[in-house]
DNA sequence: GATGAATGAGCGTTCATTCAT
DNA sequence: GATGAATGAACGCTCATTCAT
């Protein structure tokens, strides 16, 4: 029915606006310290409206966390798959990230922040949901150095140990440059990280 | 006088149990879900007497977090000093703190979860202490690498962002360890670790 | 708008029931020994709803204290101004006054008991306004002593004294009665206070 | 036994001194703001101390207050008993009260603050007390200006309401002066009191 | 559906009093 | 007797959630 279809779009267009604010919210300040009518008010709707749209406050929470952070993975792999060679898929795989990051600054806040609140059954889950985001973007980045391997690219080494070793290697200098802002853009690693991450700091005499 | 030497030690004893206290309970659980009457009962004082100890529920958290940190850094430190050559040393550094990690699991949680709690003062100054820490340390080891580089060892690269990138690599492992709990103690992975740290990933021909 | 109209006008009401409430209370015990909760049970509310109307305890206790003051001596100046000549006019503020005192009895035990409670702002100001309230009550006074000065049936005397000795005579009567409180009215007395002020206590031969 | 007198003539030292540093403290801020701890220090003592000499916060408070306001106006009535004629005696009576208020505008401070502090068994009972030591010296006031009235120099007006008159009128100008400061004793005020109380504002032609 | 007023459970902290030393 | 550390009850205030309108 037409009817219901643009009824549908309303609310996730609502939805989403909600989230945007939520995320500008929970960037700013710990979760406890974020108060429901805040969120309402900042986004135009009423306390009442808020749960029309989710749960409760963990609700609304978890799902903005779990949402924008499968956003972002996605984003990463998609630049990546474009390039078209193995050398040139990990130096994307490493400057995307670093753009996201760039870019949304104050939503990676919250997990340098803390990505646990509290206990309670619908965090719990929310942790899985981020484990598992991670673990299927290593795995994507495994079949990435796989290849690498097969192609004899690369050392043969345990391929799920370097793929995290390559993501905590960004994860890393994200979190550096988050928690030392500095007028330089997090992208100006992205030769260095490449670098030790192909070719360690040993001098190879 | 030997009373009020006596009285003295008791009182650090008795904050020593609260602070172990403390840490258990954050651990399991997000700063706002731990109530002080919590860790007054599991420490077995009654909460007006933590206050004697601390000025409130801020200060417990943040001098348990505070000490603590310092504490595991000092001990990774002293064990690398020991060692006898560079290449040792880096060993030790690896070896060491995956060793504090694996016996202080519950502690390193609170890093995983958060370590931003609010924007209070108290809070503020938390952070700062926590990166002045993490930064002594880094540049602990930029101390090691930079003799690496000078003896010829290591490639002439960035000493601080060759640091950096191995306290990430260990810290890294540590974090999956702690999120995806193993049998294998995460000392197994010191060896991968030094491995990539000096070789990369790339296969040289 | 009808609707707000009448919101607002529930808001009002709902607000006097707890200014209401509140006097009574405050009168019967000292400020701290009066709780949020025993206000809120006694007036039909949650201890959350008193937060809707005013912003705190000292809040709801000052803004009592002052509304309650100001149209006190409002009523009384009122009568007052309604009256003939000068000598039916003190006599109407002396009366306006002790009949106010019968039938809030309770109201002012609070300046008995103590007009200034803690030293924090909200106080301090509470106690300013106070002041203010007597002083230009007694300005009131003064002014119509004036008249009387002016029209030579008064004797010549700083007319600020003479306006504090008769606002101070009636506050006396009215609080003796209030502390030992008999079933004749404070306004019996009021004969009694406009002779002393107009003629003192001495008989002239 | 000397021994014990020595010893109870310590004791009432001791708690003297208690009295004088409470009188300070509680002048300067509310009954539920000062705590014993603070006494005990301020006093020298440890807080288990004060315990000995008063059965508890209370019992300290109003025997604090409850002794001074009956020495004040045994002071007044000794002052007063050695003029030689009626008029000077009331010309004392006032003189010798705003003589103390300067004196002692602390202590007196805890009336304008509030004599009722709690509901409690013990502050009723100092409630009780100070009424008592007021009427104690209204009836002495009453027997003077009696001895007036027969020797014919003071109107037969009710005793007991000219008493209380004369008393009002002194403590609102001791009240005035405690709550506007000026550099002026309220000693200043005597010669305006004794004029309207024996003679009114009004003009006789 | 939308609103936002009402609810009331929950917590950090203080401090009078006790009592082991 | 003197001490002061330990106790734990008590309270103002916040805020997620509900529900009458």
């Amino acid at each position: 029915m037409v009817r219901s279809e643009r009824k549908e779009r309303e609310f996730n267009m609502r939805r989403a606006a909600i989230l945007e604010t939520a995320e500008r919210i929970f960037a700013a300040k710990s979760y406890h310290d974020v108060t429901m009518a805040e969120i309402a008010n900042a986004s135009g709707f009423s306390t009442g409206s808020l749960y029309q749209f989710f749960k409760g406050k963990e609700n609304l929470y978890t799902t903005m966390v779990s949402e924008k952070l499968d956003f972002m993975f996605a984003e990463v792999r998609k630049s990546t798959e474009q390039a078209k060679d193995l050398l040139r898929k990990i130096e994307t795989l490493i400057d995307a990230h670093l753009q996201f990051v760039e870019r949304n600054a104050d939503f990676l806040m919250l997990f340098i922040k803390g990505e646990k609140v509290t206990s309670s059954d619908a965090m719990s889950s929310l942790h899985e949901k981020i484990l598992n985001s991670y673990y299927n973007h290593i795995t994507f980045i495994e079949n990435l150095l796989e290849n690498g391997i097969k192609s004899g690219m690369l050392r043969n080494m345990p391929s799920r140990d370097m793929a995290e070793a390559l993501f905590y290697l960004i994860r890393a200098s994200s979190v550096k440059w988050m928690l030392m802002p500095t007028t330089e853009s997090p992208r100006s690693k992205r030769g260095f990280i490449l670098d030790i991450f192909l070719n360690g700091v040993k001098k190879n005499d």
